[in-house]
DNA sequence: ACGGGTTATGCAACTAGTTGCACAAAGAGT
DNA sequence: ACTCTTTGTGCAACTAGTTGCATAACCCGT
């Protein structure tokens, strides 16, 4: 249960309209935690009832209708409290690892060609972020902030550098395997 | 829609009842796709009204009722089917890394004791791992299935990895910042 | 033979996330 | 003026996974 305070999390970076969170979640925050603009929609509408947020006063009252939302302070409470609150990590769930399971049981026919595939996306990913780690973190910018924010970017870089290299090394393995 | 795949790979490796499926998802194909028994009853239902699977005829006919299954050919079809086809990444979704982007905007109270402690359930998940490849996967063994069963653990062994250095990492700069 | 734990199976309800579609307004091209 | 695309908002239905509970048999000690 944590889309709503994703979303909390993006409102206090910058009050922004249900389409700009949208387009925020397929970067930054999206990284790590992905949305579709019908689960912000809908999970805006809660956080409005239970008060954790409200419509900016609209400038332009209802001509393109454009609704920005800003945080009350208990939705920042809230959020706070969310954070210092212990969670349990969640079990690892990836289905390349299942396909590799199952193939040593019915064969390795097909599987190589979506590894290689993998592969790409993978480092297409790694070369982003560390685009991005170019870009918003140079050696001086070290607020609190960019410091914790540089951290979940680099786990961003590590996670995707692990994946490059392990889906290199089994389509290495893969190559040596008689086909079956 | 995994679920019955990873059933069908785990029934090709050994017939077995609801509940021995239970214990092996709670350990082997479980690391990497966890599942709970009511989960897998009702997948077997689906499964053998599919055609995928069917009971193993009754060694005691309903005594202490133990039903076992085993995988029908077309059910080793569909796996092979599945396994071949192509699948997208799912994006990463982490709550941890969610809460340190949360605590740049409303601080990092509470959240040091609670890396700590993800910090050494990672660390006990990875000797564990590290343990199943001493016992499993000695130098001699390397058959194709050998192979690919240690292509898949060591991905485990390395995501363990990544996650003991990173909060290892994170930690450290956490102790660095000014408390707020 | 009786109560308590363990083994084994399963249903029902709930939650979170996904997919598919709808609709209205604004701007752009003809 | 009039279709066409883009922008912005949103509902409804479906799917997968989780939680809570129910049931029955067997096994064990008293």
């Amino acid at each position: 249960m944590s889309l709503p305070h994703a979303i909390l999390t993006a409102l206090l970076e910058k009050p922004s309209s249900g389409l700009e969170l949208t387009r925020r979640f397929d970067r930054s925050i999206g990284y790590f935690w992905s949305a579709t603009h019908q689960q912000i929609y809908r999970e805006l509408g809660r956080l409005e009832t239970e008060g954790y947020i409200r419509t900016l006063p609209a400038e332009q009252p209802a001509r393109g209708q454009k609704k920005s939302y800003e945080v009350l302070p208990a939705g920042r409470a809230e959020l706070a409290r969310w954070t210092a609150t212990a969670q349990e990590p969640k079990p690892l769930r990836d289905v390349m690892l299942l396909r590799l399971r199952a193939a040593a049981v019915v064969g390795t026919a097909g599987l190589e060609a979506d590894l290689r595939r993998h592969l790409e996306l993978h480092q297409v990913q790694l070369a982003e972020y560390e685009e991005i780690q170019r870009r918003d973190f140079p050696p001086g910018k070290d607020t609190p902030e960019d410091r914790l924010r540089h951290l979940v970017l680099r786990a961003g870089i590590d996670l995707e550098t692990f994946w490059t290299r392990w889906l290199t090394h089994a389509i290495g393995e893969l190559g040596e395997l008689p086909d079956r």
